[in-house]
DNA sequence: GACATATCTAAAGCC
DNA sequence: TAGATATGTC
């Protein structure tokens, strides 16, 4: 048991106690993948429990690989055991079981791109033009309701039935029944469904229960409802479940994560024990107060302090900076003056609020020849031309994809257009078929004009030819296959632009990854490897190894370490955002965003921000972030640079804003959130316009305010226009 | 149906 | 400001 001589004495408490439901508080680095590798591998080793008898769950690809590759080295050799994430566990029990759901065995799975394409189609369908209703809107509704397994009945229920829940209520279930046509399940349906499968099959949900004896669950305060129950009815038999979180942790509420899974662990498992893990690995004394100083302004947290034995360490660097370039100038300055010979770039990184940021940096960094990598923004499997690779190679596992043939069919153009396709639809729908079905129907081919029905039949070919012989064929010859059968490549090579030369080669770089997928397994079937790049992430790219300055939100930056680590943008309105007074405890969230990138640093940490700041194509003068202030003052370094620019920040009014409280009511807006640190209603805004009030609109030019009616504003503008407005959103300024 | 031009809108993103 | 999408023109 020397092996567990490494675990301070909380650790190992935690990785002994093995019977009844543990919540183990894991504070920023206080190396909770040690303690969870160490008690799998007590479990094994000491307790005779078999491998496969354990579930370890986790949020991302890469920590459940790091996690795999711990418990490896600790045992010795492969070890036959579920650790995954939520998704590829709840795929491998629909793999196995999704035919009781009315699903075949072999169904896709819908990428946020898929789904958005999905939902498009059916608003085209319904006639809806309606502007205010996209996508987007809708899918967000969608996915909220998957998570707290509301169906589309039950949402229309839960709403009552006006105009707006009715619609959304219809377009929900036509996205349901779409998906399920196409054999297709989103992300959200992975779980949904696998719980679906634990509800409507007790054999199955027999079967999971009684073989994981074991449970443990990673990331704990980033769980939504469907994960909790998931988690939940399979851990009911043996109630051996260990949770590890850090509720100052949580900043994926937006995302559905709900905190109260950690926080009310103990009630929702009787007689739970609970072990801090308090002593924190990686930072210096000084950048862990620091972070501390900014999170207990936090109400509603579990009782914990971390400590280190480190040393004090430099104070925290703070730089008031112009405006962004001089912020990301200073940044690349100070990069290149901590840049030794013993310090690799890979040693910093720049953790920022919104991705929109990164460029500024880009510019800075590359002015100093300093090498980058930014992280975010465009998946690799996102890009277009790897995404039409893919749709194809959909195409041949499942013919019944319509959203893949949707994307591909006139691509390279085959002169299918947007009437062609809806008639190619409208046909598909009376028939009860897919489209390829329709395609292949020589009748309606030949009814195409020439060039069309030529391309198209071409491409079923291809397509039929290939999904025929899949099985037989090893993924690659089927990409190379297609590639070029299908056109896509002489499209691009035709087209002799530089763009399409780096398309190709990120068709050339998709086949080296698929290369590699080979090189791991010999037998690797279509299906296989599709399910493997479909739950892929962004962050599965980053690689500790590549020697260069790493650029990346805060969010993705969660479960990191860096030696160096920036934090720019400290200014009101950006970081915290806006946005976060929207929500009941949305500065909250924003604060804990703020402690973890905080405690990404080991040794040194920077705070800038910008006195003037240009966002959305406006410049305006900032204050710094409350964030800011909330730090120990005696921790910062950087005083004589705060002192200089004083000045500057005190010619305006307190509040950020220069002058008398602003007539712009969507500064009102803003001003009165600050104010109030509350969620101010929009209503509220619009009440500071009454009627026959003289109002000007950028663009509209001078009206009249014909009434306000809670947050609508109706202006008759002297061209004779009568527009209605939303306040808080339009520009109206007040005339004198 | 393809391409050019106008218009809109704006966080975070795990799987 | 910049990118994505909607609309207009040939």
């Amino acid at each position: 048991m020397d092996y567990l001589d490494k675990l301070n004495p909380q650790q190992k408490e935690a990785a002994l106690h093995t019977e009844g439901p543990l919540l183990i508080l894991a504070g920023a680095g206080s190396d909770k993948t040690s303690t969870m590798t160490h008690r799998i591998a007590y479990l094994i080793k000491e307790k005779g429990v078999r491998p496969y008898e354990i579930l370890a769950v986790t949020f991302t690809n890469k920590a459940a690989k790091e996690m795999r590759d711990r418990v490896e080295a600790l045992i010795g050799g492969n070890i036959n055991m579920w650790i995954l994430t939520f998704h590829s566990a709840c795929l491998r029990v629909l793999r196995k079981h999704a035919e009781i759901l009315g699903y075949d065995r072999d169904f896709v799975v819908y990428d946020p791109t898929d789904q958005k394409a999905a939902v498009k189609s059916i608003v085209k369908e319904m006639d809806l033009n309606d502007k205010k209703y996209t996508p987007a809107y809708f899918l967000s509704i969608i996915s909220d309701c998957k998570e707290k397994q509301v169906d589309p009945e039950e949402f229309l229920a839960l709403n009552g039935g006006d105009p707006k829940s009715v619609l959304i209520y219809k377009v929900y279930s036509a996205y349901e029944a779409l998906l399920k046509k196409n054999n297709a399940m989103d992300f959200d349906d992975l779980l949904l469904n696998a719980v679906r499968v634990f509800e409507q099959d007790e054999a199955a949900l027999l079967e999971y229960q009684e073989r994981f004896r074991y449970i443990m669950v990673d990331e704990y305060q980033d769980t939504n409802q469907i994960q909790y129950k998931f988690v939940r009815m399979l851990a009911e038999r043996h109630n051996n479940i260990c949770v590890v979180g850090d509720d100052d942790q949580c900043i994926y509420q937006w995302r559905g994560a709900d905190i109260r899974n950690i926080l009310e662990f103990e009630k929702d498992f009787k007689n739970a024990k609970v072990v801090k893990l308090e002593q924190n690995y990686r930072s210096t004394a000084n950048i862990l107060a620091a972070a501390h100083s900014v999170i207990e302004n936090n109400r509603d947290r579990k009782d914990k302090k971390l400590w280190t034995s480190a040393e004090d360490g430099s104070k925290i660097a703070y730089y008031r900076a112009d405006d962004e370039r001089d912020e990301a100038r200073y940044v690349a300055q100070e990069i290149d003056r901590m840049k030794s010979s013993d310090r690799k770039y890979s040693d910093f990184a720049v953790l920022y609020r919104t991705n929109a940021q990164s460029r500024t940096f880009e510019e800075a960094l590359s002015r100093r020849d300093i090498p980058y990598r930014v992280l975010g923004g465009l998946r690799y499997y996102d890009r277009k031309e790897v995404k039409d690779l893919i749709s194809y190679m959909r195409l041949v596992q499942n013919p019944a994809d319509d959203i893949a043939l949707l994307r591909v069919i006139n691509e390279p153009k085959r002169g299918v257009g947007a009437k062609t396709i809806e008639k190619l639809q409208a046909l598909a729908k009376v028939r009860g078929e897919s489209l390829l079905q329709v395609l292949a129907d020589e009748e309606v081919v030949d009814s195409l004009s020439a060039k069309a029905s030529a391309g198209i039949r071409e491409m079923v070919r291809v397509i039929t030819e290939y999904a025929a012989e899949k099985d037989n064929l090893r993924v690659s010859d089927i990409y190379d296959g297609l590639l070029v059968k299908t056109g896509y490549l002489k499209m691009l090579e035709d087209n002799n632009t530089l763009e399409a030369e780096g398309r190709i080669e990120n068709l050339m770089e998709f086949k080296s990854v698929i290369y590699d997928y080979e090189k791991d397994d010999m037998q690797l079937s279509l299906a296989e490897f599709m399910e493997r790049i479909a739950l892929l992430a962004e962050v599965d790219n980053h690689d500790e190894n590549e020697n260069a300055v790493v650029l990346m939100t805060m969010h993705s930056a969660k479960g990191l370490e860096f030696p160096f680590v920036f934090l720019p943008g400290m200014e009101d309105g950006l970081f915290p955002g806006w946005r976060a007074f929207d929500r009941e405890d949305g500065l909250e969230e924003e604060r804990r965003l703020c402690y973890v990138g905080m405690t990404r640093a080991k040794e040194r940490l920077w705070l800038t921000s910008a006195n003037m700041r240009t966002l959305y194509g406006k410049t305006d003068l900032t204050r710094e972030s409350q964030f800011l202030r909330e730090v120990d003052k005696h921790l910062i370094d950087g005083d004589a640079i705060y002192e200089k620019k004083r000045d500057a920040r005190e010619m305006m009014s307190p509040d950020g804003f220069s002058g008398e409280k602003p007539f712009n009511p969507f500064d009102q807006l803003r001003y009165a959130k600050q104010q109030t640190h509350a969620n101010v209603n929009a209503a509220a805004v619009a009440a500071q316009l009454a009627e026959g009030m003289r109002v000007n609109h950028p663009k509209f030019g001078n009206g009249t305010v014909l009434n306000v009616n809670g947050k609508i504003i109706q202006v008759q503008f002297d061209d004779g226009s009568v527009k209605k407005l939303a306040a808080g959103m339009a520009p109206l300024s007040k005339l004198d």
